[in-house]
DNA sequence: CTCCCACGCTGAACCGGTTAAGCGAACAGC
DNA sequence: GCTGTTCGCTTAACCGGTTCAGCGTGGGAG
């Protein structure tokens, strides 16, 4: 009865229940090849010693699951540091994966090539049952990567872009009109959308539906591109109410940049809203720490977490892939948009 | 070759090499008992046959590394979603590990009960070969268990109260007093700390210090505690200011609860920094985006983070465990912090 | 020439599970 | 009463590594 017992095997229910090791196995898996009344034993004994079955030894035979999920986030250090989109489908994931005892290996890089590495070294020393892909990029190689691998892979992106693979899109295009008809009817006609990257596919729709939008309501729709990080928001919005014709509204792709195009309009002298008004893509507390507090589309970025890791638990499990939808994000107006005050 | 091949084991490379399966573990594994020209001969194979070895196998003999350190950090959902210092700390031990080809088992949950299971499951099945302990407690339970556990381990925290185990410690007092120092020097008699949760040792550490400084220089110096959110913050900054004789500078335990004490002030009509100073202790963009900009305490988080990770890896390794310390915070005066002006 | 030891390698056990094959007993069908 | 089947369990191989004991060989010392 030392302190450091080693845990308990199945040899050492076998040996307690008098049966052989095969046994024990088939009880504790609900399969045929026991009676009840023996299963019902076996599993009395296990409970008693505090059984708990070793993942390790259970990935090493074949079809065996290792019990762990793989992200790699490919996004600056910078960028990464204060948004907290990425924390919060974190969590979302981690809820999930938590209930089916499975862990999540994070890696964070930020280029390209190590990503791939990472799904190449992951595959080959079977590390991980699948993984979750995120920041979908227009043309992305890693799709047909990870296909390559026979890795079961969920995207959280798309739809389309994602070969075979299922993924958890976001009808962003509806957003993107309520947006614009918002500001549309609070009289704005120059609205313009500091985006995020434009190589990532979601950049790309959005911008597509916003052209589409302005256009929609005779508003003039342009579109800048930043990094996700206050500063290039910084800069970009420091820019835009530089102009002649600045705009009186502008669409953030996010909330930090959000924040930071609110400080340059402070900095600048433009009262937000009474001079321009100013949305936030993703919601988050931020938004509504700052003062003005910050209109945004808010989404429940840890339910996606959570319904990203379940598909991928269902496609771990060999189920058909079938990419699904989540909830759009819906405008939350805030104190930073209203009709413009000359 | 086929498309789907089966990815090669040491029993391919010994049949490839005519040795035997042990004398390719050797080999491959930098260990005596073999010739330099055998070595040579099976490491050119293992490469030619794109041979990667598998961790679960490895880990299921004695003794074996598993290449990867597990992380758990046990905070309420929506107190992670919006702090920056959880994914700086993140991006740098990221960055150190990925230089040693380890991964990381990232663990969210929200209660104790389930942090200590983590522990007991990965010690069990081996599927880390340390961890990293951040948050620390006062009186924390983890140590022993982990210690118990015979689990490699460093803490974010301390120094003290970390048992035998070492840790990455920040000399805060020293901080604590610069900051109460300075805001003296500005005029301030009267500075109240919103801290992090009371069991939290760091949260005790700077709140001796506080006391200690503030009656040093003559001030009344009280501490409430909140719990790192926004909200949490929110209520006790609004509580604080409405009191008769309010105290004309808050120091804030970190960054998001700072912008929502700014953003309180601003709602009540209290002039920052001219009614009110505002410290933040954690820097981050945030307070570089929000006007006026935060005074903050500026720690190299990320640094923090390679730290932490490279100590992982030297006790992993066998090293004997020695603590260190971080570079201290420094205070980065910004526009929240002035002398009063009635 | 002999003895001993170090070297380089082999064979087999082992880690903790899963699973196919086999086997005796009970039981049903004809 | 004999055959065939099902049930309940055992045996043993297997997953992919690590590691220890053992063994033949060659070389150096005496």
């Amino acid at each position: 009865m030392g302190s450091l017992m080693r845990r308990p095997t199945i040899m050492d229910i076998a040996r307690a229940a008098g049966v052989s090791k095969g046994a024990v196995s088939y009880a504790l898996n609900g399969r045929p090849g026991v009676s009840e009344e023996t299963r019902e034993r076996i599993l009395g004994i296990a409970r008693d010693l505090g059984w708990a079955p070793s993942t390790t030894a259970r990935a090493l035979s074949p079809g065996g699951r290792v019990g762990a999920i793989g992200m790699v986030v490919d996004r600056p250090a910078h960028a990464l540091g204060v948004e907290p989109f990425f924390t919060q489908l974190l969590t979302g994931i981690e809820t999930e994966l938590a209930s089916s005892d499975t862990d999540l290996i994070l890696r964070v890089t930020d280029d390209a090539g190590a990503e791939a590495d990472a799904y190449r070294r992951w595959a080959a020393e079977r590390r991980v049952d699948g993984v979750i892909m995120v920041d979908l990029r227009i043309d992305d190689p890693r799709v047909a990567l990870v296909e390559g691998l026979a890795l079961p892979a969920v995207v959280l992106g798309g739809p389309g872009g994602t070969g075979a693979l299922p993924c958890l899109y976001t009808d962003d295009a509806s957003s993107v009109r309520e947006v614009v008809r918002y500001l549309a009817a609070l009289g704005h006609r120059r609205i313009t959308r500091v985006a995020g990257p434009a190589e990532f596919l979601h950049t790309r729709d959005r911008t597509l539906a916003f052209e589409e939008a302005t256009a929609g309501v005779g508003a003039a729709g342009d579109t800048v591109h930043a990094d996700y990080t206050g500063e290039s928001a910084t800069r970009a919005t420091r820019r835009l109410l530089a102009l002649a014709d600045r705009p009186t509204a502008l669409v953030f792709d996010n909330d930090v940049m959000a924040l930071a195009g609110l400080g340059v309009a402070h900095e600048m002298g433009v009262d937000v809203p009474s001079q321009l008004s100013i949305v936030a893509w993703d919601d988050s507390a931020l938004c509504q720490l700052v003062r003005p507090s910050l209109t945004a589309v808010a989404r429940d970025v840890v339910a996606c977490g959570r319904q990203v890791a379940g598909m991928i638990a269902e496609a771990v499990g060999g189920a058909a892939p079938r990419s699904r939808e989540t909830a759009r994000g819906e405008l939350q107006p805030r104190g930073s948009t209203g009709p413009l005050e000359p």
